[in-house]
RNA sequence: GCCGCAUUCGUCUAGAGGCCCAGGACACCGCCCUCUCAAGGCGGAGAUCACCGGUUCGAAUCCGGUAUGCGGUACCA
């Protein structure tokens, strides 16, 4: 049943890269909002402007399009205006509607200047402590008279806007957590929501900005559950409509403490850059904290819309498990099709040319040809340089120990590889295919009384430079003739002179 | 300290009173496949359902308490 009405938010702050858990927030607010049919906004919570910057927005708009979580209102491009019908979607480009919420407040006596100054606050919070009470804004400015007010413009004294806690029980029925009440007496006492130089504080912009936006369903972390009271004053306050809220369980550090740059690696930058792919990420991160019931569990985003429902979301928090969205990664490499992996393998060999660890680009074809036996070997695109990198280099200079077998010793190894060499010499360009080069190696070795397996592993060697490589007589096809051979006499006389 | 929230295999989770001496997945171990590495298949190990009481013929599931953990407690978001 389509719900045109529901209005979801995600509300970034661009104080850093895209973070993992707002990335999750986001896609949660996606999930619900297409599932029930409705509108997904974006909206840049910038207000904190020392830490703010055009780069962060970059990034995490740059961010949240890769992971195809497309938004109806917000700003597409980072710096550009927003399109949707309550624009700005920027919150410094929204002052004055600030302005005019917190005048309201003045002017109803919701809220007060307070003039006090940050000695005066550290000390009332220092004798609190020491007097074990919770810390609270002791309310000294809460009733001055508009001639002590006055009085402290005068001297020049600008005030920061408290907002006026009250007493009494508040309550709301989350739609993960359910039933949660809070006694007003335990929310610190009256809070800012303006700073002295003017700027509105979160608490209050979000407040505002969700009932301009006409929020019904509010999507976001644990860590706010406590500061939800805080805003359900404050709609009330300003005579808008409450809306619902849905407390999303945090991920977490292996230590279960909450995620963090610190202890994990957060940005999602860093794991596109990895070559993890949206598919994968999406599909990891929608199973933090949720789950569709059944055993499906590799699932594509518009099947995870299908199977959504926001009031199955966990409470618990979920550590954070890279060996399994790893897993996800591979599943979703080998689902891609031929066109599609080689467009995104790409990028990832042109970052091993630019790195100077390869020295040509292969062609389309190449990679082609390549694709069946490399796909499945792939944990991540990323890899892509370590599995097949030998193949776009001039040279691999071999270390002659592990040049040799384990059963073989260095004179063996010499005649098995010469004897190699003679026989695939004679397989000729035509046909220099894997069918065609298994046969005569392995007739080689059983003639000369060696195990096929330690002959092909001093041919993988010679001319890949390593252990683990993809099928060997593939891997010979895809170097091609003169390159095997030639790696082949260089492998001879690595181990001959050694 | 105060307030709030949470607690099923190492990890992500299934489970809404009997179907559960708890199922799946990742990771781990073994076997199969096999030229290496993967992938894949099969199998194994792994949870006294945090603990203690209660309700009930019967509890992972309901109630109470305890413990532990986490989050919040800013003129940060």
């Amino acid at each position: 049943m389509p719900d045109p009405i529901t209005r979801v938010r995600i509300a970034p702050s661009p104080t850093g890269p895209l973070h993992i858990g707002t990335a999750r927030t986001a896609l949660f607010n996606y999930l619900h909002a297409r599932h029930v049919g409705g509108t997904f906004i974006l909206r840049l919570e910038d207000t904190d402007v020392t830490r703010s910057t055009l780069e962060f927005e970059k990034d995490i708009l740059d961010g949240l399009h890769w992971l195809g979580l497309a938004w109806d209102e917000g700003p597409e491009v980072a710096g550009e205006p927003a399109r949707g019908p309550h624009a700005p979607y920027r919150q410094m480009e929204r002052l004055p509607t600030y302005a005019a919420a917190a005048q309201r407040l003045l002017a109803d006596g919701l809220a007060y200047p307070c003039y006090c100054t940050p000695e005066e606050l550290d000390a009332d919070r220092k004798a609190q402590e020491a007097a074990r009470q919770p810390p609270r804004y002791v309310g000294r400015c809460a009733k001055l008279t508009p001639e002590e007010r006055l009085a402290r413009e005068a001297e020049g004294r600008r005030g920061a806007l408290r907002f006026r806690v009250g007493e009494g029980l508040v309550a709301f029925d989350d739609i993960v957590r359910g039933h949660v009440e809070f006694d007003v007496s335990n929310l610190g006492g009256d809070f800012v929501i303006v700073r002295a130089d003017g700027n509105p504080l979160y608490h209050f912009t979000v407040v505002v900005d969700d009932a301009a936006m006409e929020v019904t369903d509010v999507i976001r972390g644990e860590d706010h559950l406590s500061n939800t009271p805080k805003h359900i004053l404050l709609f009330r306050a300003l005579g808008y409509d409450v809306p619902r809220f849905a407390h999303l369980p945090l991920i977490l550090n292996p230590d279960r403490t909450k995620m963090s740059k610190r202890k994990s690696q957060t940005a999602i930058d860093a794991y596109i850059n990895e070559g993890f792919i949206p598919e994968a990420l999406v599909n990891y991160l929608a199973l933090l904290g949720w789950s569709t019931g059944t055993e499906e569990e590799v699932l594509s985003l518009d099947e995870i819309v299908e199977r959504f429902d926001i009031g199955e979301v966990h409470k618990g928090g979920a550590v954070f498990d890279r060996e399994r969205l790893e897993w996800l990664n591979g599943q979703w490499i080998r689902r891609l099709s031929a066109d599609d992996l080689i467009d995104r393998l790409r990028p990832f060999i042109g970052k091993e040319l630019d790195a100077g660890l390869i020295e040509q680009m292969p062609s389309d074809e190449e990679l082609r040809a390549l694709l069946p036996v490399i796909q499945e070997r792939l944990p991540t695109l990323g890899a892509i340089g370590d599995l097949a990198g030998f193949l776009w280099v001039a040279d691999v200079d071999p270390d002659p120990a592990v040049l040799v077998p384990k059963r073989w010793d260095a004179p063996t190894t010499i005649e098995g590889l010469g004897a190699a060499r003679a026989t695939i010499a004679t397989v000729g360009d035509v046909v220099f295919e894997a069918d065609e080069l298994e046969p005569p190696l392995r007739a080689l070795a059983e003639a000369r009384g060696w195990k096929a397996g330690d002959l092909f592993m001093a041919i993988r060697v010679a001319v890949t430079g390593r252990t683990a490589t993809p099928p060997l007589f593939d891997t010979l096809v895809a170097l091609g003739r003169d390159r095997t051979l030639a790696r082949l006499d260089r492998a001879i006389a690595v181990l001959a002179g050694s």
